[in-house]
DNA sequence: CCTTTTTTTGAATATACATTCAAGATATGT
DNA sequence: ACATATCTTGAATGTATATTCAAAAAAAGG
């Protein structure tokens, strides 16, 4: 965040900002999981963000520019924590199943865990904000296409598939994984969760 | 409503409210599944249900006592639908099209069409509050009844199955319906749409 | 038409909330 | 140590909101 500014030819440093941004926009994701946008208020994000309320709305605008940021942030970690999962898949069924094992284990846990920042959000006020709508059909695209890949690749011993196939494929992928987390907010029973995991695995794989 | 009571031996019978419950309950539920129950502000209430506040508190105590009441006459409402769309069904591919079909039509209708009063009350409050959650997961537990009526329903031409086996299906079903609708808040495209439900039956009548 | 109690009315209340702002604190180059 | 602009602070502001309440209107049997 340090820029320069000159006065008299002295030239003089900014000053900059105390908080860690990643920090700060990680615990008001988890508090805009955990309660909805609308039900976390400026004082709760003061409060789990550690910042006063002119400085969340110096450095983010507003209380929408904030979850803005904190969508970003989510979707770098996530993208992250996906990559890492998908490395040295053996093949397509490794690879699915690992997202799907993964998926369980977040829908049994915690609440803030089971929820996908992105489809909440969406749910809540995705009609009522055009700018936080295409944010987040964007970053869900981009999650799709993350499964695409995993459907193009190359594996040993699998079958080639076409484009349009693999779109196909990961938009069914996909579909289910919002309704296994919608599922999950019902009942959160491991074994029935692993259940529609194991339907869902043996769907997306069959030809 | 009408009551009665005694006084001196004069019987009086009690004034009758005037308005139309399940109208206005069906005007109230358009309003939470448009705007959300957080943004559906008591002003907007009084102007959808044509009630004044008083009389709104005193019909249904407060404004979570109307969604309670709304969230009622919706379950009636969606019940009596699917049992006319089930009516005269030939075998068990002919139900599930048609709700698929229905499912579908109504993701590519407006706003207050596309979501279901139950997921989208409960993504959005139901970790707040457990009586609105407890109502939400028994009705939506009655609608997987239903659908594993359906997968139990002894069609010509088709074989008996588990009533463990009913469940699972009518539960992955359910799943499905729920990623279908949730899909639809990103992406309205019918033919997608139609595709995802294709992926759907296909799934859930493969033995 | 009278009596009684409920329903209806809508202004008033109290609270919660997002946002602003001006004063004070801090970092950085000279 | 100084100068400067930014960051930080947190109380103040204005708005929106759910809820209450007391007065007025209405229903219905006598």
């Amino acid at each position: 965040m340090a820029a320069e500014f000159v006065v008299d030819s002295h030239r003089y440093a900014m000053r900059t900002a105390e908080f860690n941004r990643e920090s700060v926009l990680r615990n008001a994701m988890q508090a805009f999981m955990t309660y909805g946008y609308n039900k976390t208020s400026m004082p709760k994000l003061t409060e789990v963000t550690g910042l006063h309320p002119g400085s969340i709305y110096c450095a983010f605008k507003n209380k929408k520019g904030l979850l803005l940021a904190a969508i970003e942030q989510y979707q770098a970690d996530r993208r992250a924590h996906y990559q890492q999962l998908f490395e040295n898949s053996t093949s397509l069924r490794c690879a699915l199943e690992r997202f799907l094992q993964d998926l369980t284990n977040e829908c049994v846990a915690d609440e803030s865990k089971k929820v996908c920042l992105l489809t909440k959000t969406l749910n809540e006020i995705g009609e009522q904000d055009k700018e936080i709508q295409s944010a987040l059909s964007t970053h869900l695209q981009q999650f799709e296409s993350l499964i695409k890949q995993q459907f193009l690749t190359p594996w040993p011993d699998s079958e080639v598939m076409s484009e349009e196939a693999a779109t196909n494929k990961a938009r069914f992928f996909i579909m289910c994984v919002y309704g296994i987390r919608t599922y999950s907010a019902t009942q959160c029973n491991s074994a029935e969760l692993q259940a529609l995991a194991d339907q869902t695995l043996a769907a997306s794989l069959s030809p």
